[in-house]
DNA sequence: TCGATGCTTCGGTTACGATCGAAGTATGAA
DNA sequence: TTCATACTTCGATCGTAACCGAAGCATCGA
């Protein structure tokens, strides 16, 4: 009777809430052991093993052997994308799983989003680069421009290497904890990845905080101006 | 301990069949009453209600009342593209409800997604956009180009009137039924709307297949004409 | 005022799946 | 070999939520 892709059998896999939690612990872009997701779930591991077996069928994880231990990962980037959207969805429709106040301030500030840096810093990079003519933002949809070309090759970015026709170079992922959109895709990667190259920032173990050091802040702010307050 | 939108009780939503059904029904684009919705999820209208409840609850939908009827609408574009996105993710993971094959073929050749076109007809138009230069696609981002603009403004589109900032213009929308993308955002149901304003084509009523007429067919393949075999 | 239609609420049943402990398998270390 | 670690499988329990029929509201037409 019904013709078309069965939603209802991704949306229930994403839909337990120990499944949510392993999905969003993945988000960190590591791969993590079936014991790592068992502890971030709050199950035991013959239950994250169930669950983690799902996942994997229902083509949203992939695993990867490596001695006597199993790392779980996101299937791909679109896996990822999905998750994002859910997440920005779910913070405009007020699901927030605690107040949405300062809890953790760490998270707000910045820490990672799969594979880019999202919170207040992420927030901050597009703007600045929107503000600099850099990227065009029509809508939703964001193109960089050959101003921003240059801007970005003056970082020592290959654009051409990492654009890939499997991934968008720019992408607006919405911020769930600043309500606003920060840059995703491929360029936002790389971005991302050189800030951790050049010492700017390190990733805090065991969570999605990312800790800039007092230098790497500022360089960071130098880099990415913005006109409004500079309350960083 | 956990902080950040909870995901999984969106997820959840999605996730019952028989609410997943009608969403599904839903992104035709057009209001339906409880009864319609109860009959296409294939439950009683007890049951119905209280899904509807639930959905209208978790900003899903929403109802507007006429009269002794309720009209059930999905909420925004935002959760039409959501749920755009989990229909391509489950296609390419393999997730159909019944054998992929050419089971609905009115389905796999012209139907309607949301608010724009769909199926072998809907790839058309995006593919034969971006040959003629119309269109760049940057990876999986869209932008309409100058030449673009000149082509819409042709066919009688004023690119500022859906030009919102709520709404991307250009949008690509994986299609499940030909596994390649055809265009959505404002563009794409502008395009969809003045089809059907010049009679070249009409919804099917009670199913999201769109019947074009000899005339409108011809049109249609001559006004986006492709490249390769044009097998339509 | 009365009946018909569209929908919601209530109460009770049922089934599915999330969960755990315990036992079983695989890999590595001693 | 033997033990320890990492994980899976099994069997049983339990809770939740999907479901329906019947009764209750609300709105419309006559």
């Amino acid at each position: 009777m019904k013709e078309g892709p069965d939603i209802a059998r991704i949306a229930t896999l994403i839909g337990d809430p120990a499944r949510a939690n392993m999905l969003t612990a993945l988000m960190c872009g590591q791969a993590l052991t079936a014991t790592e997701l068992a502890q971030t779930a709050g199950v035991t591991l013959a239950t994250a093993s169930a669950h983690l077996s799902k996942l994997e069928e229902g083509g949203l994880l992939t695993q990867r052997k490596q001695g006597r231990h199993r790392y779980f990962a996101l299937a791909d980037h679109r896996v990822a994308s999905l998750l994002e959207d859910l997440a920005g969805l779910a913070a405009t429709r007020g699901h927030l799983r605690h107040r949405p106040g300062p809890k953790d301030p760490a998270l707000r500030r910045a820490r990672i989003c799969y594979d880019h840096l999202a919170g207040d810093f992420g927030v901050r990079i597009l703007d600045s680069l929107i503000e600099r003519g850099a990227i065009l933002s029509e809508d939703e949809t964001l193109t960089l421009t050959t101003t921003g070309r240059q801007f970005v090759c003056d970082m020592g970015i290959d654009v051409e290497t990492i654009e890939t026709p499997r991934r968008p170079l720019c992408r607006a992922c919405l911020d769930w904890s600043e309500r606003r959109s920060h840059l995703g895709g491929s360029l936002g990667k790389a971005l991302f990845d050189q800030m951790l190259a050049k010492g700017w920032a390190k990733r805090e173990p065991e969570s999605r905080a990312i800790r800039f050091t007092r230098e790497g802040t500022s360089r960071f702010l130098a880099l990415f101006p913005v006109q409004d307050v500079d309350a960083a």
